[in-house]
RNA sequence: GCCGAAGUGGCGGAAUGGCAGACGCGACGGAUUCAAAAUCCGUUGGGGUAACACCCGUGUGGGUUCAAGUCCCACCUUCGGUACCA
């Protein structure tokens, strides 16, 4: 019995816990500093839990278990984040209702997470598919819709810098003369449909964002998606891209993640410039002086970030797709024009990236005048250029852009130097035959050269009757040209962003229904507060139709609101739910209103945010804009929801150890080897024989050089690589079955053990059987293993420890905070393992010891700790129990022993008090009779002495 | 291509510019046991030595420094993100 039993011990006090309500964290306590840690929620997928996801669990568990006993009011929540394609999918499959797979999914993810002993506040579970919930998730759609961005509006922020542009009610806006001002109102609006050519995904049956298309797939299952234009909603987070981007300065956020956020925004400073269209050989209309918000007719307007190789551009581009191209192309190529651009449209995205090696496009026989040098330049089409960035027009500079010399090289344009390389670049990229004068050969044909200089360089050749920038850097022709373009009226300083607005509905089933209604002329209304939830409407027939319509057609007494009226019967997308449950677990039961604004001023922002890095631009950017509309309607105090973030890395399945076979059975090297979707197969071999895999055990290989190769032909290389978690590479590790075998403290102190929480790690069964033998020894430290009855084991008495006791318990307290602290678990382990050793062999283990070791344990394996303090003699929880203290003094030694290094070797060792100074290291270190038998003949130049640290002669 | 992170024993990893390899896994040796499991005690970067000494060693090549895994420059590899974004 007295054995380690965590099977025994953890559902015991998982009860307790329970029971007891020891993690139910007041509302507001004024009294205690008040700590928000927040791991993100999870999908309740029919899978069950992952071991990553215990990962950052454990790690918030033991920070926030450390913070209580550091007398901290902790916020700990858990929910569900639980609408979603792939619930609906296996309802599907299943012919089961989506409500019904989620809650068996839910009721699963929560035992599973509870038989883990995380301490989070249960009373504050949130469902984002209960009407309760979704209800605000609806009244937060109608506050976005009725906010309109004042880009104009002056304003400080908390940190009291002055800002520019704030969302404001719809009412405020101002109406222009001669407009309907409903419609100028809708317009306006951040949440506003519109036909856009969307990302459709046949398999899925949907839509997608943007941020879901991966290389022309969808994120989900990889499925093909097609560009097709649709009336959707749309959410206008290109608004706040500005503030978005500027933020990310006041976040204690991983760079990385906000270097990701910064490239999705994607701002660019650059300009807008108009080319007028030559229309049947007239001369352009003389500029008006004034650069217009729209071009004016028969101009093609672009944007660059280039505007200083404007004398450069001896071609334009048009987009397949741009409004203007019927109007430049000319009887003679419309037939081809016509035909290139069905051949654009049928394209797929992926098509199009597919194709990216060679440039296409057709003359539309239109020319335009380029502004500078009043040269007409011929207008083409071409899929390189998207319509759905900048103006969907480019000016090309075949000479400085890679993709216009691509283009200019296949179709033979003229190709113009207008900013002059260095002198190596010139040395570099010149032709074989080369004069000697290569800037002059540069002028003469950039074409020749084997690079395209795209760099930042001196203007050249750019220059005409009113105007030159000739001699300038790159950094002074831009400002220059924009400046005379705007005098004018051709062009204007300008700012262009990659970040689309966010495509927010969905054809699907399950997710939130909008809080709108349609009139027959498609003209919209909110339905009044009072009216939601607008509740997901039952159906046997929840299945996707195949089109674009979506299955709440299918619902016919729901849709049809009134006479006039219809409901909106597309869905929010799955990000909906998760862009604000941050705000709800503060307040989770509050029928009245999403959340109390004294709470929400007490708890926020989430102090700690910790979860997988795959959510870096989808869910991060989107609950920060939505956090930022909030903000900016008085809703919520802070402007940014998540002040600390922390990614944790990716634990991967154990190492596999794989070589090949081919057919006949014989060892084939794995560099000889590529992978395909059929299998590993053989370089360069055309009938792409597939090959055995073999997966090896440990003691098959050995190592040689940088790897390993086969113990029974060493000239077998062997892959060595862990992969991702999969459940078609069967490496799957199932955390039920960890628990069951080691016990939740021995999986939770394992991912904690494996490496920095950060790092991606693979799984080793190996090392969790390492762990649960520590806290096995940590077990019989204290109890008294032997006996029939739990007893304290007879060496722990209450005694003094001794001095190197007293001394190993400070610097394990100190050590073990420090660690928690910053988030080391890793080596927070490691310390407590050093104790156990160091407490394994003593024949007295003081009380006071055991009681701080325990303390120490619990935030990372509370159960064991629980058990532990019991048996010391306490009655109630550890989770309150003021973290251990100890006395400074004890951290310091009375005597260090340092090396002796000569030349920076080290060649022996003193001991030295450990306040002795330079001088006394000095003299105790040529004392040595080592030291003073390799210094003997020879000259001392200098003594370097780091006192307490180490002693350096340099001397030859 | 671009942005970011990381390269340390057989493996996971540890090291405010100051003794590289803490802690764990694995391996080897021993104690205990009739035997095994479990447990406990040792050894364990490579070369070298009877044992010391000594030499080499943190992806590669340079540099700064009394001293570099750590800082600087160039490069290589791996991982993550992103890509006709004008």
């Amino acid at each position: 019995m007295p054995a380690y039993h965590p099977q025994r011990i953890e559902p015991r006090w998982q009860a307790y816990w329970e029971e007891h309500q020891t993690f139910a964290t007041p509302d507001l306590d004024r009294d205690r500093p008040k700590l928000y840690i927040l791991d993100m929620f999870p999908y309740p997928s029919g899978a069950g839990l992952h071991v990553g996801h215990p990962e950052g669990y454990t790690a918030t568990d033991i920070l926030c278990r450390f913070k209580r006993m550091k007398g901290f009011n902790v916020l700990h929540p858990m929910g569900w984040d639980a609408f979603g394609l792939p619930a609906e999918q296996y309802a599907v499959q299943t012919n089961t209702h989506p409500r019904v797979t989620t809650q068996a999914n839910i009721d699963n993810f929560r035992r599973q997470i509870k038989s883990l002993g995380f301490s989070y506040d249960w009373s504050r579970e949130v469902d984002t598919t209960d009407p309760g919930y979704y209800r605000w998730t609806q009244w937060i759609f109608l506050k976005i819709h009725d906010t309109w961005y004042d880009r104009d509006f002056e304003w400080t922020d908390p940190q009291g810098r002055p800002r520019k542009g704030k969302g404001r009610p719809i009412a405020e806006l101002p109406i222009p003369d001669g407009v309907d001002p409903d419609a100028y109102r809708d317009s306006r609006r951040l949440a506003y449909r519109a036909e856009v050519p969307v990302n459709w995904c046949p398999a899925l049956g949907t839509v997608l964002a943007n941020e879901e298309v991966i290389d022309g797939k969808s994120e989900r299952g990889g499925h093909p998606v097609v560009r097709m234009p649709l009336t959707q909603w749309m959410l206008r987070i290109t608004a706040y891209g500005d503030r978005l981007v500027e933020d990310l300065e006041i976040v204690d956020w991983p760079k990385s993640i906000r270097d990701m956020q910064r490239n999705w925004v994607g701002r660019s400073e650059g300009a807008e410039v108009d080319f007028p269209v030559v229309i049947s050989g007239q001369p352009p209309a003389p500029p008006s002086g004034r650069f217009p918000d729209k071009p004016a007719e028969n101009v093609i307007r672009v944007y660059t970030t280039r505007p200083d190789t404007l004398f450069g551009a001896t071609y334009m581009v048009l987009a397949p797709e741009h409004p203007l191209v019927d109007r430049v192309t000319t009887p003679e190529h419309s037939e081809a024009v016509a035909k290139y651009r069905e051949q654009a449209a049928r394209k797929s995205d992926l098509d199009r990236t597919d194709l990216a090696k060679t440039k296409t496009g057709v003359f539309t026989g239109g020319h335009a005048t380029n502004p500078v040098t009043g040269e007409p330049i011929p207008i083409w089409i071409a899929d390189y250029v998207l319509i759905s960035y900048g103006t969907g027009a480019i000016m090309a500079v075949p000479a400085h852009d890679e993709r216009d010399f691509e283009f200019a090289k296949t179709f033979d344009i003229p190709i113009r130097a207008v900013v002059e390389p260095p002198a190596d670049w010139l040395k570099a990229n010149a032709p074989k035959e080369a004069p000697a004068d290569l800037l002059a050969a540069y002028k003469a044909d950039p074409g020749a050269f084997s690079g395209v200089f795209h760099d930042e360089g001196v203007s050249i050749q750019s220059r005409n009757d009113e105007f030159a920038m000739d001699g300038m850097p790159t950094a002074e022709a831009k400002p220059a040209v924009t400046a005379w373009l705007a005098e004018k009226g051709l062009g204007k300083k300008a700012v262009n962003y990659k970040l689309r607005d966010w495509l927010f509905s969905r054809q699907r089933y399950w997710g939130e229904p909008f809080p709108v209604l349609l009139d027959e002329s498609d003209r919209v209304s909110p339905v009044g507060e009072d009216e939601l939830p607008v509740l997901l409407p039952d159906l046997d027939d929840f299945k996707p139709t195949g089109t674009p319509e979506p299955p709440l057609s299918k619902a016919r007494e729901w849709v049809r609101y009134s006479e006039k009226l219809r409901r909106e019967i597309n869905t929010m997308p799955q990000w909906a739910g998760s862009c604000w449950y941050y705000l709800r677990y503060i307040d989770p039961n509050n029928t009245e209103r999403p959340w109390d604004p004294e709470k929400e001023k007490y708890w926020l922002p989430v102090d700690l945010y910790v979860g997988g890095a795959e959510h870096a631009v989808l869910h991060l950017l989107y609950s920060r804009f939505w956090h930022k509309v909030l903000f900016d309607r008085g809703l919520v105090s802070t402007p940014e929801p998540f002040q600390r973030l922390v990614n944790q890395g990716m634990i991967l399945g154990e190492t596999e150890y794989t070589a090949y076979r081919d057919p006949a059975g014989a060892w084939v090297a794995a560099a000889s080897v590529v992978q395909s979707d059929k299998g590993p197969i053989r370089k360069g071999d055309a009938s792409a024989t597939v090959l055995e895999t073999v997966k090896l055990e440990e003691d098959q290989i050995v190592k040689k050089g940088e790897g390993f190769v086969l113990k029974d032909a060493p000239e077998i290389r062997v892959d060595a690589r862990a992969h991702k978690m999969s459940k078609s590479r069967g490496n799957v590790i199932n955390p039920d079955v960890v628990v069951s075998e080691y016990g939740a403290d021995s999986l939770r102190l394992y991912e904690m053990f494996m490496g920095p929480l950060e790092a991606v790690k693979p799984w080793s069964m190996k090392g969790v059987e390492g762990v649960y033998r520590f806290l096995g020894r940590a077990w019989r430290m204290i109890v008294d293993y032997e006996a029939e009855e739990i007893a304290l084991d007879q060496r722990v008495k209450d005694a003094e420890p001794t001095p190197e006791q007293a001394k190993l318990v400070a610097r394990t307290i100190a050590a073990v905070g420090d660690d928690y602290e910053a988030l080391r678990f890793n080596t927070a382990v490691s310390r407590l393992m050093e104790f156990v050793n160091a407490f394994t062999g003593a024949e007295v283990r003081p009380k006071a010891a055991m009681e701080a070791f325990t303390l120490l344990l619990a935030p990372m394996a509370p159960h064991l700790a629980e058990e532990l303090w019991r048996i010391l003699g306490h009655e109630k929880t550890l989770a309150y129990e003021p973290w251990p203290t100890f006395d400074p003094v004890l951290l310091k030694d009375d005597e260090v022993e340092i090396p002796v290094q000569i030349l920076g070797k080290v060649r022996s060792k003193i001991t030295v008090p450990a306040d002795a100074d330079a001088q006394a290291v000095e003299a105790a270190a040529r004392a040595d009779a080592r030291v003073a038998a390799l210094l003997e003949g020879k000259t001392v130049r200098k003594v370097i002495v780091v006192p307490g640290k180490l002693i350096n002669f340099v001397a030859n």
